[in-house]
DNA sequence: ATCATAGTCGTCTGCCTGACGATAAACAGC
DNA sequence: GCTGTTTATCGTCAGGCAGACGACTATGAT
């Protein structure tokens, strides 16, 4: 490395952006806020904030987390995207992981800023309250904020980072369990198979599916309760197991 | 997000660096640079630098690794660790993403720094050259740097950044054709099990992997040529093929 | 009572993998 | 030249798992 003269290297400005998922209605949807001033003061962006001297960047995610949302994370225990374990057992608390860091040059115009964006999956909340400087808050479908026909589309690069953590939450929920980190503490098993249905954007097999999660060691545990539903027979409880990597994993249907 | 007054936030410098993984005499071993200076002098450290004003974060890092290689990288397309489709079928010149970013307040004593770490995965090389303003450089197993019985362990919180590496690129190698990057050019079957086997440390049977990685379409493509070899019937041999993403993918032995 | 809805259990078939035998084509030493 | 050794490549077989789909169950709605 280079010596550390303060004045050798250019300064930068760190902040963590917040990708938040969850499952509404049958869909992905994701957090974006109204930003309240200029440069792209009116549009949609994601949440986040500058990354404080005192504070490392889970700790910061979290903060902004919990100031936007009211969410408590739980924080995978690392960085390593190949699905380092971490006790996301429990489902109290969104589970939070880091997703990537982007720097061009030119991406804020005021001046050089590093982003590291955050992946946050949570089950599905009541409204978003519009915490801090955002002027709004909402839940959006990702395909109104990656394809916005009506609107104006994502403020900054955030459209490139909301479409990475989508990809990511694709992915991972395939070989993890992290696809009950969307849902509440005790699901069903079709409610697991609507939120693998919203996040891949396909209809799965409820029998497949059913053999599948349930046979899967470690990934399910029953409660013993059963749901009382209006129209279909009750159907059992879950809690997520200890399991965190599922071996052999689900398979996204190819087409 | 905050205003953007300067004094509002606090001073960051954002460095690169770099895992650079490759395989010699069938082990995985990464780049590893003697510090020249403190804090941690004459320790080893992995590779890096600061971020240039003018350049991205991948830029940083394709400068930093030529610097201290001469290797040419062929960037990943974007930082998606799920499998972002690349161009990265040609073998010329190794394959570059980003990993992971650390930020710890207190991971630099003299100031706050927050580093981009990057992984790349290179073709054996001979010795490397030490540039810039480390005092030497070397290939080093990576068991010798993550487990350091005689000499000093790495610098700052590289072993941390390495391990995370190391177990991306083991991770990477089961879903995608990556382990191509480890190979020269063209290569025999035999050459790519043998990197298979040393980045996961296991024994593979050789007929199995054969008429796996022969039967993926996509993965290899033959050459027509053949390899003249002191002992052993002469392989085929084959170049990358243009898929990047193994369905199904190469099954990692369990214990 | 009947229908609609949703959950759960089985069956069958095809594909893939792991274990492993057999053959092929080079080299080394006698 | 013959034999043993090494590496590459082809085949075979059994077990496991996934996709397709039939059947049955348990609730609410009409």
């Amino acid at each position: 490395m280079s010596p550390y003269d303060p004045s050798a290297h250019p300064p930068f400005a760190v902040t963590v952006d917040l990708v938040v998922l969850t499952v509404r209605r049958h869909a992905l949807c994701a957090l974006a806020v109204r930003r309240g001033e200029s440069p792209y003061q009116g549009q949609w962006a994601l949440p986040g904030g500058f990354v404080r001297t005192d504070e490392n960047l889970a700790e910061a995610a979290a903060r902004e987390l919990a100031e936007e949302t009211g969410l408590r994370a739980q924080q995978s225990a690392g960085t390593s995207p190949a699905g380092t374990p971490g006790p996301y057992g429990g489902s109290n608390g969104a589970h939070l992981e880091q997703l990537a860091t982007y720097g061009d040059p030119d991406r804020d115009p005021r001046m050089r800023v590093v982003s590291v964006a955050h992946l946050v999956l949570a089950p599905d909340l009541p409204a978003p309250r519009a915490g801090g400087d955002a002027s709004g808050a909402r839940w959006a479908p990702i395909d109104d904020l990656l394809q916005p026909e009506q609107s104006a589309p994502l403020a900054f690069d955030h459209a490139r980072i909301l479409a990475d953590g989508v990809e990511r939450a694709r992915s991972k929920i395939e070989y993890s369990s992290l696809a009950t980190a969307f849902c509440p503490a005790e699901f069903t098993v079709g409610e697991l198979r609507r939120v693998y249905e919203a996040v891949w954007g396909v209809a799965l097999d409820p029998r497949n599916f059913h053999r599948k999660v349930t046979g899967t060691p470690g990934f399910l545990v029953p409660t013993g309760g059963t749901t009382t539903r209006q129209g279909g027979r009750p159907a059992q409880l879950f809690r997520a197991g200890g399991a965190t990597l599922l071996n052999p994993p689900m398979l996204r249907p190819e087409v």
